[in-house]
DNA sequence: TATTGTTATACTCTATAACTATA
DNA sequence: TATAGTTATAGAGTATAACAATA
């Protein structure tokens, strides 16, 4: 996951140099800064944890959403991936060929098909989701208890807020947001 | 981190089993989900803010670089950013032909040429930072004053370790490192 | 005629390598 | 020979459009 579209708007300035005043602004908490580096660093260590995993982060995605929720269309599921159909096509040729999912024709619909992962999928997300969660836990590994927590609170309220002004719609968003709103 | 998979590697199977509720993880608070959100908001707002200026949240970068140390070699300035060398070529050429930065060449090296922006350059760096800075505050409107303290306080917490333990090298976190650690 | 899923095509980014002009 | 910058080429990733089967 890394950088899609355009990456951060982070301030510039290192070097030899103090970072100067540059033109005007302090460049002091540089919040475009700090949350791209927080972003990459748990992108690439979640990444690590999903090794081997087709598609990634978004192989993930379709497993624990599928398991979850039940089978569920492949459109159905794109749309709430926020990835295009097309390229949900090739993720599930993927985890499919992996065995970890399955395509079984809809009886409702027989233009559509009902994505459920197999018993070897449910197996490999139980292990993806201990790792993911060591993950966590190591990103914030500077933060004590209590702080973890706030911090958890106060970038979840953000993010539901964001989340609103903006649905979705982005690949790594999973669909807890119903779940989040009601904490 | 492909699409083979060693480790839960393929061998086809089956799994006829229905949902079922979880794999044992709650995925109550995904800080993935919440990162994510919030990342992409803030990029996508950072985005607009930098609406029309060649090479985007890099342009950006170029201009704040240059402007805060001086005029710099492409090369330096390619290594400073993150950026491969060919990239700022055409970032360059994209920039020079908006009239924001001017290549000069460099008396010590004829080979080389020194990045400095303009007159003109200068300018919109400075409105750029001031509308940056107001994305930061629509980002974080959720959060009353001291909460936004706090949360800058620990992401940034968080962001200093994360650099640490991964310097940079990624294309948009630069290296304020110093400064923040000093604060 | 509209929709589900697939396939084929094109476009964007980035990375690699080759080329020039200096050193 | 090595380096600064440029240009050309090839690859991943994604988006767009056309297609077959069904509704």
């Amino acid at each position: 996951m890394t950088s899609t579209s355009p990456g951060l708007a982070a301030r510039a300035a290192r070097g030899v140099e103090p970072p100067a005043s540059a033109s005007g602004a302090p460049v002091e908490s540089d919040l475009g800064w700090a949350l791209g580096v927080v972003f990459r660093r748990y992108a690439k260590a979640s990444a690590a944890a999903l090794e081997g995993l087709p598609g990634g982060p978004r192989g993930y995605q379709v497993l624990a959403t599928t398991n979850a929720e039940g089978p569920k269309r492949q459109l159905d599921l794109a749309a709430q991936l926020g990835v295009d159909r097309t390229v949900m096509t090739y993720l599930l040729d993927d985890l499919e060929k992996a065995g970890l999912v399955q395509r079984r024709p809809d009886p409702a619909d027989r233009r559509a098909r009902l994505i459920a992962p197999t018993d070897q999928g449910v197996e490999a997300l139980c292990d993806l989701e201990r790792r993911l969660r060591t993950t966590e836990e190591e990103v914030l590994g500077i933060l004590d208890e209590s702080e973890r927590a706030s911090f958890r609170l106060l970038l979840q309220r953000v993010a539901v807020r964001a989340n609103a002004v903006d649905p979705l719609h982005n690949a790594c968003a999973l669909a807890e947001t119903d779940d989040v709103l009601k904490t």
